[in-house]
DNA sequence: GTCCGTCTGTTCGCCAGGGCACACTCGCCA
DNA sequence: TGGCGAGTGTGCCCTGGCGAACAGACGGAC
């Protein structure tokens, strides 16, 4: 856990961009630390500040009144957080919160709006991830609506793992169930089951990965195809 | 029915346009009808043409395997289908049908790429509406998951019937029940009790809505939520 | 008028998951 | 070392909605 792992330090949509425009972007950008549970944005509140997780993991949430919110999309290495600038909007369309703690790199939205209009590249690319965001609301939506509770949580794990790199992650089966939008009791009938398999292993808050080929086996056919909606626009995993 | 409602003929996504951008977009429209449940852009596909809704409405689908379609999120003649364009993108994000019969403004993928390029209210315009959906997005799949038949069967007769313009509504239970992820008797139940209270009256494929505000005490908060969201980005209903 | 297909009404069994409550246990802290 | 609180295991009853099946009813086609 304390030894660096494979894990990127960078944060791979800024890495695809061309090296000049990646390394004046990187160069407006500070790191940040970010803990567990930490509301990052309130749906229609402000954007100050555009984040590129590095190792941490921010989730998007949907609330209707009287009930939690509910996880629609997932933000790791693999994008950001603000995207919304490059459509000309000012706002957070929902709810952000962050997943265990990690880093970001973090820009003011103003220095970032500035970048967008120089560099065609970089508002090319945050375009499209805004589509494969939208990709991944509409697959996740169906997805809740029909999927069972196990099949989600083997899911939403090996989303979770994918964006880790491998390091355990720190989450009650509350938290969880909040994100799947199940009540609590449901994830630890889900989980126990995973663990008598031995697919995962979890204690207090804390689940590691230990078979990513047997939960796909048990998740829906929706994890395959996020990735895919991914590589289709990005060309990479 | 016959006789011309208030029902405007123009699309308002494009009547919000600055005069000349609008009228250079028009004369590049043309008018076509389109039939009760005609599909009209496949999740992946290529955008061949980009339809604006005139008194046409166009649902957008999710789609996993061995289920129905599920709706997540309904165009007219406030919005547009191909949208993704303005991301650069040219797929569409998710499935697209129609509902009713009626009439859209087609404009050609090439030439509405152009009119983008050298329009930047037009691209303002469109960039917007994106936001618009995807907040809607956010809305019906929290709706879904936490909301009862009843409430979002209200709630999508509403939001038919604004686009509408008080046209009787053409689709069957069966049809309800695919947009909505339900079984089509529970859409009987749901609507037999909302024939009870008066509130609408229907028979054989045909919806008449008969109490606005009636519909609106029994459906849910994400009717009003809807709403607002598209007033607060461009300012009017 | 007769036929037939579509749309609607209704029922029955079934079950995943909700809501709630309570007990246990691990780790932390006084 | 004892207490405490968060996290987890487990049980209960209940409900909303599913799946499937069948019957009636309306409307268009012939």
């Amino acid at each position: 856990m304390s030894k660096s792992t494979e894990q990127p330090a960078t944060n791979q949509l800024i890495d695809q961009l061309p090296a000049a425009t990646a390394r004046y972007l990187m160069a407006a950008c500070h790191p940040v630390d970010v803990e567990f549970d930490q509301v990052l944005a309130e749906a229609g509140a402000p954007v100050y500040n555009v984040l590129f997780p590095t190792t941490a993991i921010i989730s998007i949430t949907a609330e209707v009144g009287g009930h939690r919110p509910l996880e629609m999309g997932m933000i790791g290495f693999e994008g950001m957080l603000g995207a919304s600038l490059a459509l000309g909007v000012e706002r957070h369309p929902m709810r952000a919160i962050t997943q265990g703690t990690g880093t970001v790199l973090e820009i003011p939205a103003p220095d970032f709006r500035q970048q967008l209009e120089n560099s065609p590249a970089l508002k090319r690319a945050v375009h499209g991830y805004l589509f494969v965001l939208a990709e991944q609301l509409g697959q996740t939506a169906a997805c809740n609506a029909f999927h069972e509770v196990s099949a989600r949580l083997a899911r939403w794990l090996l989303m979770m793992d994918d964006r880790a790199g491998g390091q355990p992650l720190v989450l009650t089966h509350l938290f969880l169930g909040d994100m799947l939008g199940v009540r609590r009791s449901a994830v630890t009938i889900a989980a126990g089951q995973m663990q008598d398999k031995q697919l995962i292993r979890y204690s207090r808050g804390h689940i590691q990965v230990l078979s990513r080929p047997g939960l796909e086996s048990v998740a829906c056919e929706c994890y395959p195809a996020a990735i895919a909606a991914y590589q289709r626009q990005f060309g990479c995993a």
